[in-house]
DNA sequence: GGAGGCCTCGGAAGG
DNA sequence: CGAGGCCTCC
């Protein structure tokens, strides 16, 4: 990468934005104007200007934007990519607090407490406080102690704070400030940091340690912030901190697409980021390179709803494309049929691959009726945002080991571990460990250590158990030091009992748990053959320095802020994605479904009471438009199944809101309407194309007129059976037929053999199709 | 101390 | 409906 070539490959903002190194930028992207491409080609020209990539700093949210990031990188420098810090938030902070964890009073291998750590200590101090778990729940509880680190308030000026405790007063909940003392002094207590605190005391250090402050403002001569609209306020005050000296800050974000306010993240810090930086350059990417004209112009006539925004106008050179398809459906099941049968012809007609496709949608829960479907239809789908590969039991368990044995004072490891694999040491002994630890004003560790402290008089049995796990923590402990990674960790799963206990269990899931921990261990072992290291470099990183002995404490330090395995060989198999729109973030498809627009659900009952929360929704449908590139459906049910009821749903407002003529209504029109075969008007050509203008207001009155759920379960899943129900294998060559997207036809070819039957169908002002008998689903109107 | 039945409750999700 | 927490019973 000799000359400045890359420029070439730039729009005109686009250049701009990346050229202009220095002093402060802010980029404002929109969806799919190639954001990533500015942001990585900028670390590019900066290297290439001359600037030393040991003084970048490049911030991103995720560890998986990180890591595409520094592959980009890669690609466009090569090896000088090596000393850039590149990382999350959470893990570059997390690195500087290691090295400077001392001055706050913290040993360097303190142990970072996941939310799983925080539910359970919170669960003890409510225990402890004699609090109803019912009224402050953990999550509420915790949830108020993070909205206040997240803004950089103490637990002290928490108390102090009327507004805060006469708020919790109101909500009946008065000993929050207490219980957030309590909280912290907890985890410091144990050596941990919770994620908050990861934040909260980076900008301590940064705040009181001026010599802290200005080694690393010297360091990260340039700051580059991707997702800037997600950054909380915290995270805000500590990137202001670095910058103050060179304020070489570039953040890139889009406004339009920011979904996660309701964790506390701010758009204001767009607006205060001018306020902050009068002499700020902002640049804007309006031009799409993404999607068809349709879907670029829909998305604006959806967002231009919202008050709040900043003013750009995303337009695309790219062909118009087709129309937007508004599948409805009576039932989510029938949802499910729809979709899948419209990917399945989507695939025959154009040829694209199960990969070309995502089903999006605002619920985990909605994803049953979407697999049921598919693998009706033996589509190979694959489910993000399930169950990640460290929150399984059996990792969490062996991880806590791990843990411990570099943390003794790590009270939520303990706990977990302390009687797994069953030792004897129960729930009693358990609890009366935590209450006198927590007298004593000591660590459980330093409680059990101390052998002429019998804790709370336990009897002989009990204390020889606890001494022996005492020594077989030690035993660990003493090859920290010594014995690499993995050596270590197999170690300790085979001395421990923990894999031959899971290794024992031959049921499926015993089985599946088992390979897990294998799984892990291979990693392990990975890691410490070829020391790979995700976490972003630096130059006091001691893994640095070839000769360093691959230990299990640099392992976990490498992995704690990691929540999902790495998926490098998945990208290569060919399946349908079903994801959450949050995790769709940042995705592109050829074809989105977009499922379940109906009120409630999308937007969510709990966005209905203000106006912020339903502009959030918004966005969020926003950024499920915008994630595809040139087939785009969007569908609802006018019933589904919730919590095992079923209730009656009207269609999502957003319907209305994508302007008329991008849409048009395909599929069964039974809806409100008589069955085919019961009604004569079918044998009109089809409302198909007919370009409604969507879902405006009758539906409303309809459905939701007569809640009587009994009844209503009753009809509708009759009507649903014979729907899909109808026996197509008795088709033969010249019925007319109806289909439910090309409308009626007639039967010119009957071909194969049972269940593989195809038909050859001439639809008129659509034409011949074939159409496979059994995922079809025609209805025979006359033979 | 552990297994199994009963009850409750349900949002999206990064680190 | 289904997962997870709690309580009871052995």
């Amino acid at each position: 990468m000799m000359e400045k070539t890359y420029l070439d490959e730039l729009n005109e903002p686009q250049r701009a934005a990346v050229t202009q190194t220095e002093g402060p930028v802010m980029i404002i992207a929109g969806a799919g104007s190639g954001k990533t491409r500015v942001l990585t080609y900028r670390i590019a020209h900066l290297i290439r200007s001359g600037v030393d990539p040991f003084n970048i700093l490049s911030l991103t949210f995720t560890n998986k934007a990180a890591k595409e990031m520094r592959g980009r990188i890669e690609t466009v420098v090569g090896n000088e990519a090596r000393n850039l810090w590149m990382g999350t938030f959470h893990a570059v902070f997390a690195k500087i607090l290691r090295i400077e964890a001392e001055k706050l009073g913290y040993p360097s291998n303190f142990t970072i407490y996941d939310t799983d750590d925080a539910k359970s200590l919170m669960k003890d101090l409510l225990r402890e406080e004699g609090l109803d778990d019912k009224l402050y729940k953990p999550d509420v509880v915790l949830n108020r102690i993070s909205a206040a680190k997240n803004n950089l308030y103490s637990w002290q000026e928490y108390q102090a704070n009327v507004s805060f405790v006469s708020d919790d007063i109101a909500s009946g909940r008065p000993k929050i400030g207490i219980l957030f003392e309590k909280y912290v002094k907890r985890c410091f207590k144990a050596s941990g940091m919770d994620f908050d605190d990861l934040l909260y005391n980076m900008h301590i250090v940064l705040s009181k340690f001026p010599e802290v402050l200005h080694k690393y403002q010297h360091k990260f001569k340039y700051i580059l912030v991707d997702e800037f609209q997600d950054t909380n306020y915290a995270q805000y005050s500590i990137l202001k901190k670095l910058a103050a000296a060179f304020e070489n800050i570039c953040v890139v974000g889009d406004d339009a697409q920011s979904i996660y306010a309701f964790r506390g993240a701010n758009i204001q810090n767009i607006l205060s980021f001018e306020r902050d930086y009068p002499d700020l350059n902002v640049f804007k990417l309006e031009q799409n390179y993404r999607s068809t004209q349709t879907i670029v112009n829909a998305a604006n006539s959806v967002i231009e709803k919202n008050q709040k925004q900043i003013k750009k106008q995303v337009w695309t050179s790219n062909g118009q494309g087709e129309k937007i398809q508004l599948l409805r459906a009576l039932s989510d099941n029938e949802e499910g049929l729809m979709v899948a049968n419209a990917i399945f012809e989507t695939k025959v007609n154009k040829q694209w691959h199960n990969r070309d496709f995502a089903i999006l949608y605002r619920t985990n829960a909605q994803s049953r009726s979407m697999e049921e479907a598919l693998r009706k239809l033996n589509i190979s789908y694959r489910i993000y945002g399930g169950l990640s590969f460290y929150k399984r039991k059996e990792i969490k368990d062996i991880l806590a080991y791990f843990r411990l044995v570099i943390n003794p004072h790590d009270e939520e490891a303990l706990k977990r571990i302390i009687n797994v694999p069953a030792r004897g040491i129960g729930k009693t002994t358990i609890d009366k460990l935590i209450v006198t630890a927590a007298e004593r004003d000591v660590s459980i560790w330093t409680l059990l250590e101390d052998p002429a402290t019998n804790p709370a008089g336990f009897n002989a049995g009990t204390l020889t158990r606890l001494s022996e796990f005492i020594t077989l923590i030690r035993s660990f402990q003493v090859k920290l030091k010594s014995v690499d990674a993995w050596e270590l960790a197999s170690h300790i799963a085979s001395s421990t009992g923990l894999l031959r206990e899971l290794y024992e269990d031959k049921t499926p899931e015993g089985l599946s748990r088992y390979e897990n921990v294998q799984e892990l261990l291979n990693g392990i072992r990975e890691f410490t053959e070829t020391g790979r290291s995700i976490t972003p470099p630096g130059d006091e990183e001691p893994s640095q320095d070839p000769d360093q002995l691959r230990t299990l404490e640099l392992f976990m330090q490498d992995i704690a802020l990691l929540t999902d395995a790495d998926d490098e060989a998945e990208k290569d198999d060919d399946v349908v994605s079903l994801m959450t729109i949050h995790a769709a973030k940042g995705l592109e498809f050829r074809a989105v479904h977009v499922v379940g627009l109906e009120e409630n659900l999308f937007p969510s009952q709990m966005s209905l009471d203000s106006r912020e929360d339903l502009e959030e929704e918004r966005r969020l449908f926003y950024v499920a438009i915008t994630r595809a590139e040139s087939k785009l459906t969007i569908s609802y049910a006018n019933s589904r199944y919730r919590w095992g009821n079923l209730i009656s749903c009207e269609p999502s407002r957003f319907l209305e809101e994508i302007a008329a003529e991008f849409i048009e209504e395909v599929g069964p029109r039974h809806v409100r309407k008589p069955l085919p075969f019961e009604d004569d008007r079918w044998d009109q050509r089809p409302a198909l194309r007919t370009p409604r203008p969507a879902v405006s207001g009758q539906p409303k009155v309809n459905v939701t007129a007569k809640p009587v759920p009994g009844k209503l379960k009753k009809l509708s899943s009759t009507e649903v059976r014979s729907f899909v129900g109808s026996e197509s294998s008795d088709i033969q060559s010249g019925m007319e037929v109806i289909h439910e997207r090309f409308g009626r036809g007639k039967v010119l070819l009957v071909e194969g053999k049972s269940p593989d039957l195809k038909a050859t169908v001439f639809f008129p002002g659509v034409g011949n199709k074939q159409l496979l008998l059994k995922f079809a689903k025609l209805q025979i109107v006359a033979s």
